[in-house]
DNA sequence: GATGAATGAGCGTTCATTCAT
DNA sequence: AATGAATGAACGCTCATTCAT
C-alpha cells in the first residue's frame, strides 16, 4: 500500500470521524441546535478542520444522508430483482429492508426524514444536493417498480404505483419521526419497531386486491 | 359585559391577529427563514409587542398548532360519538376529518407536523406545552378509541388500538411533510390529495379483519 | 418640532456618532486592521447597532467620504460659476478649496483617496456606490469645465481639461497619501501644507501657456 | 562555485520563484483578496514552504516593492549622474525613468504606491522595514538632489528641493493609483500614459523659474 | 399597553500560521 | 527542505430579547 493510498484512507477516516461526532451531537442537542464548535469538540478537533473535509454545514447535515439513502436504493433493488418471490414475500423483503435500515442507524434515519422534510437543502453544494435528489428518486423509483410489477401480476391494487410507494414511505418515515417526538410525549419506549410491523401488516393487507372478507356477504350467508 | 371581559376579548383578539401574520409570514418565507421581526412587521405591530403577547418565539411558534390541534380533537371526538355508522364509514369519517384540516390550512399542517417531529418543544411555557401535550394525547387518544370500539366489534384487526392509531397518522403526517418536499424532487403537483386518498382506502382495507381475498380462486371455492 | 422631527433628529445624531467614532478609530488603527467592534467600543454602542444605521462595514467607510465628496463638488462648482476672476484667481481659488478639504478633515480625505485607489467598493450598496461614483465624476467634470473655460479664454494650455483636472488631483491625493506614511518615513511633521502650496504653484505655472521666459528670451535676444 | 554559494543561489532563485507567483495572484485577483493559499498554489508550492523564505505574508508583500524600489533607485541615480543635459533633458530623463517603472510593472509600482500610502507596513521584520525605508529615502534623496543642482544653476525655482522631489512622485504615483480605480468611474482606456505624459509636461514647465509668457501682451511690453 | 432602538451572545466561516511527518 | 492538515483566534453579522420612553 503505497504513501497515497495511506492518505487517500487517512482522509476517508478522518470524514468518517466527523460524521461520526455529528450524528452524536444532533442526537444529543438535536439538529438545529448544534453547531458546528459542538461538532469539532466532539470530534475533538478544531472548527477550521470541519471545512477542510466539508463545505459548509449544511453539507456535512447532508452528507450523514448520503450512506443510507446508497444503502436503502441497494437493498430494495435487491429486492426487485430477486425471482420467485410471492406478492407477500416480496412485501415482507420491503419492509425487512426499511427495519434494517431503521435498526442500523435509527437516528440517520431521523436526520434524513428531517433533511426531506424541511428547510435544510439550502446552502448545500448542486453536486451534493442533486446526488441527494437522485438517489431518493431512485429508491422511490425501485419501490414503484416493485409495486408495477406486482399489479400487473394481479397481486396489487390497481393504484399507481409511484403513489403506493409513496403511501409506504411516508408510513414509514412518519412513524420514525413520530418516534424522535415520543419522549415529550411520554408514549412507551420501544413503540416503534412493533407500530412498524403493525403498519406493514396494514399495508400489505391492505394493498391486496378482492373484497377483504371482513364484510358482511358471508356473514349474512352465515345467518340465511 | 363588563370592562374585564372586553379587555380579555380584546387580548385575544391581539393573539389572534399575531397569529395570523405569523401564518402568512410562515407560509410565504419558510418557517426556519422567519424572525421575529418580519411577524411584527406583518402584524403591524413592533417585535417588543410581540412579547406581550406571548413568552418567546417558540411559544409563538406552539401557539399555532393549539387551534389546530383544538379543531383536530372536536373533529375526532364528533366521529367517535357519532352513532349508526358502519365502520367503513367510520374510517371514512376520519378520513374526511383529516383532509379537512389538510384543506384549511395545509401549511399549519406541515408546521403541526414539524413540531411533533422536531426540536422547538424547547423554550415553551410549561403551560403551553402540556396543552400541546394533552390535545396531541387526547387526539390520539380518541382515534384509538374510535379503533378500540371496531375492534369490539370485530370489524377491525385485533391490534393495539393506539398503534393503529399512530399508523394511521404516520401515514397522514408523512405524506403532508412530503407535500413539502417534492418540489424538489419533481413529482406531479397535487399529487397529495389523491394520494392521501389511496393511503386512506389502503388503510381502510387492511385494518379489516379476515383473509384477504387476494388469491380468488379457492376462496370462491371455499364458498361454493 | 413634532416627535417625528426629534426621532430624525436623533436618529441623525447617532449616526454622526457612529461616524466620528469611526474617523477616531480608523486614524489610530488603520482602515484595513478597524474592526465593527473597534468602532462599537469607541462609539460606546453595541456592534448590533450598528448595523442599524449602516448595512455593513464597507457602507459605513464609504459614507465616511460622501460628505467630503458633496462638500467639494460644491466649492468647485462655485469656483466655476464665479464671475470676473483672473484666471491665476480662478487656480487659487481651487486651490484653496483643496486646502480647505484637506483642513476641515484631512483623516476624512485619506479615506477618500484610499477609497479611490483600493478595494473597498465591493460589499457596498448599488445606491451609496452610484452616488460615490456620481460625486466623484462630477467633482472632477466641474474641474474640467474650469479649465476648459481657461483654456477657451487662452488663458490655459490647450490641452485635453478632463487630463488637467486628473493631474491636480493627482497630484493633490497623492501628497495626501504621502502624508500618511510621513512617519514611517520621518519626514519632518507638516511637510504637507506648505509641500501643497509649492505642488500648487507649480501647477498653476505650468499649466500657462506661453514659452516660460526662464531661459529662452535672453537666449532668443541673443540671436536678433 | 562551492556547495554554498549553489544553495545561496538556489535559496534566491526560489524567493524569486515566489515573488513572481505573488505577482500573478495579486493581478488577477487583487490584493486584499489574495491569500498565502493562492500563491502557494500559483508557485506550485504548499503554504508551509512560503514561511520558509519568507517570515510572514506583510514580508512577501513587501519584498514585492524592493526590486522595483531598487531599480527606481539606479535610474535616478544615473539621471543625476549623466553629465551635460540641459535642465530639460534632466527633467525629460526623470520622466522617463518613472514611465519605464510603470511599463515595466503597472501593477507592482500600484503595489508599491499601495504599500507607502497604507497600513501593510507593520508586522514586517525590522531589517526588511530599514530597506525599504532606506530605499525610499534614497530615490527621494536622488531626486531632490537633480532638483538642487537644478535650483544651484538657476534653472530650477528655488524651492526646497525635497518638496519639489515629493510633488514629482505625487504627481506620479497619485495617477498611477487613480488608473487602478480608473474603470469604476469609466474613463477611456489606457488614459494613463498620456495623462503622465501631460503631468510631466506641466510640471516641467511650472519649475522652470521666470515669469511665464502667459499674458503676452504686458510681458513684451515690458521687453520693449 | 405599545414602541423600536439597543443589546450582545452567539453564529458560521476564514485564513495566516504552525508543526509532525 | 518541503509538506499540507490542523489550528483557533478573529471576523462580520444576525436576531431574539429587553427596556426606557
Amino acid at each position: 500500500m503505497g504513501i497515497q493510498t495511506r492518505q487517500i484512507r487517512d482522509r476517508e477516516r478522518r470524514r468518517q470521524q466527523i460524521i461520526a461526532a455529528s450524528k452524536r451531537v444532533f442526537t444529543s442537542k438535536g439538529v438545529s441546535r448544534t453547531t458546528i464548535k459542538d461538532i469539532a469538540d466532539e470530534a475533538e478537533l478544531s472548527p477550521g478542520t470541519l471545512y477542510i473535509y466539508f463545505k459548509n454545514k449544511d453539507e456535512l447535515y447532508a452528507s450523514l444522508s448520503i450512506r443510507m439513502l446508497k444503502h436503502l436504493q441497494l437493498s430494495l433493488q435487491r429486492v426487485k430483482e430477486t425471482k420467485d418471490l410471492s406478492d407477500d414475500q416480496r412485501i415482507d423483503s420491503v419492509k425487512k429492508a426499511l427495519l434494517e435500515l431503521y435498526e442500523i442507524d435509527p437516528l440517520m434515519l431521523i436526520n434524513l426524514s428531517h433533511l426531506q422534510a424541511s428547510e435544510t437543502l439550502d446552502n448545500i453544494s448542486p453536486e451534493l444536493y442533486e446526488q441527494i435528489l437522485d438517489l431518493s428518486r431512485r429508491s422511490l423509483q425501485t419501490l414503484s417498480e416493485i409495486f408495477a410489477k406486482g399489479i400487473e401480476l394481479g397481486s396489487f391494487l390497481k393504484r399507481n404505483p409511484m403513489q403506493l410507494a409513496l403511501v409506504l414511505w411516508a408510513m414509514f418515515s412518519g412513524l420514525v419521526l413520530w418516534e424522535e417526538s415520543k419522549r415529550s410525549l411520554d408514549t412507551r419506549k420501544d413503540f416503534l419497531k412493533p407500530t412498524l410491523e403493525i403498519a406493514f401488516e396494514i399495508f400489505g393487507r391492505g394493498v391486496k386486491p378482492g373484497e377483504p372478507v371482513s364484510t358482511p356477504a358471508p356473514v349474512r350467508a352465515h345467518f340465511s
